[in-house]
DNA sequence: CATTCTAGTTTGAACGTTCATTCTATGCTA
DNA sequence: TAGCATAGAATGAACGTTCAAACTAGAATG
């Protein structure tokens, strides 16, 4: 797992595998209720009923609600870090984009995940504590893409200075970040079409030269 | 303004200039309170004292909390709606869209906007009467867009089916609402930078003859 | 093997606060 | 004075959190 900064502060500091697990089972269902009612529409006894625990028990493992967020945040954006990393350590660099444009097209475009995006997003423009998270998984994903996209380039005998190749990562992250609003305002919206529709941007804009190069008026 | 269909059953229905400034304040107020708290951590008490009324006054201009809720969403979204009207109807569109695509990238690069959209759209994800009123918009930006694009291809000697004109609709309001995202998530982001990109990526698919005839490995 | 001990686990009731909403009384204006 | 505008207290439910007691299972003891 890739670890953040941040102090849990657990009361149980000892990590015993069955503290493991209930803490896992604590977030699962927080998950589930924050999903469907949001961070602040969702309570300690609905999170409880769901983890199949009484209330004041999920007070041994977590400090408050406000803990319960952040470790849900932090396990969300932590995944999409994995994925950064995992990115620029493939051998086949090109092709592993194009294959992980699809999965993330389909993942972002999960309602299911959305919904939890969506509420983290909304959080983070509220709570520092949150906001920090966030633009800290957020630069290291950037750095990690800039990284990738470099390497990419290069090995198409193509250069690229680092405006243009930063230029290239936040067009890739809008868009693909664009999907989770998307997901939510036209949940009818065919998933085949997007994925066609991003695998040609992408190869469209890492075969070419360099993107300052062009038409204007 | 667009008039959507929705039914605001205010308890008081006669439209005294007074009482419509009346819900204007309040509805000012609670914009407020749910930028920097949700929908669920803004309290009446709370949206009554930055309105400068007493809690109980505004239920004689709302019914309940989520009739707040469903005005805020509203005019949000009545927003968006008139742009992409004026959008259509402008006499040089290629220019009109340029104009507004520097106009839409500010917009939703500026976080206080962004709070409110990511607000909406993870309550739409939750709330099935927040919800329809966010697919309907979507489906009248939409199809306002593809008239647009149709219209701006025609007028370029560009043929282009439904299809390719819906995936251009599709990924364009893709980039534009990921930028929402990208400004809670990245704030120090330089918008000029993202301007520049949006405006070559625009030309690019308009001046483009159609989408699908482009290299492939 | 049966027992007590112990330390961690789990419960459910209780607390004080805050919430959305209602109600009644008062002020204001025409 | 009639009727709408407004205030602010009252209400009951729900909230996050705390706490003392009950339970559990394995170690220690006899």
């Amino acid at each position: 797992m890739v670890k953040a900064p941040t102090a849990q502060a657990a009361p149980a500091p000892q990590e015993s595998p069955r503290s493991e697990l209930r803490r896992m089972q604590i977030l699962d269902a927080a998950a589930d209720c924050f999903r469907t009612h949001g961070f602040h529409g969702a309570s300690i006894a609905q999170i409880s009923r769901t983890a199949g625990m009484s209330a004041g028990h999920i007070y041994h493992y977590f400090e408050n609600k406000e803990a319960i967020i952040a470790a849900i945040v932090e396990r969300d954006l932590d995944h999409l870090h994995q994925l950064s990393e995992e990115l620029r350590s493939a051998p086949d660099m090109l092709s592993a984009m194009l294959h992980q444009a699809d999965n993330g097209v389909s993942d972002q475009l999960d309602p299911h995940c959305a919904a939890l995006k969506l509420e983290i997003l909304a959080e983070a423009s509220r709570n520092p504590a949150v906001a920090a998270t966030v633009h800290q998984t957020d630069r290291a994903c950037l750095a990690s893409l800039d990284a990738t996209l470099r390497a990419l380039k290069r090995s198409l005998g193509q250069e690229a200075d680092d405006a243009e190749i930063r230029a290239l990562s936040e067009l890739l992250a809008t868009m693909f970040e664009g999907l989770t609003v998307r997901a939510i305002r036209n949940p009818s919206l065919n998933k085949a079409l997007v994925s066609g529709i991003f695998r040609k941007v992408i190869l469209e804009l890492i075969a070419r030269q360099a993107p300052s190069a062009h038409r204007q008026p």
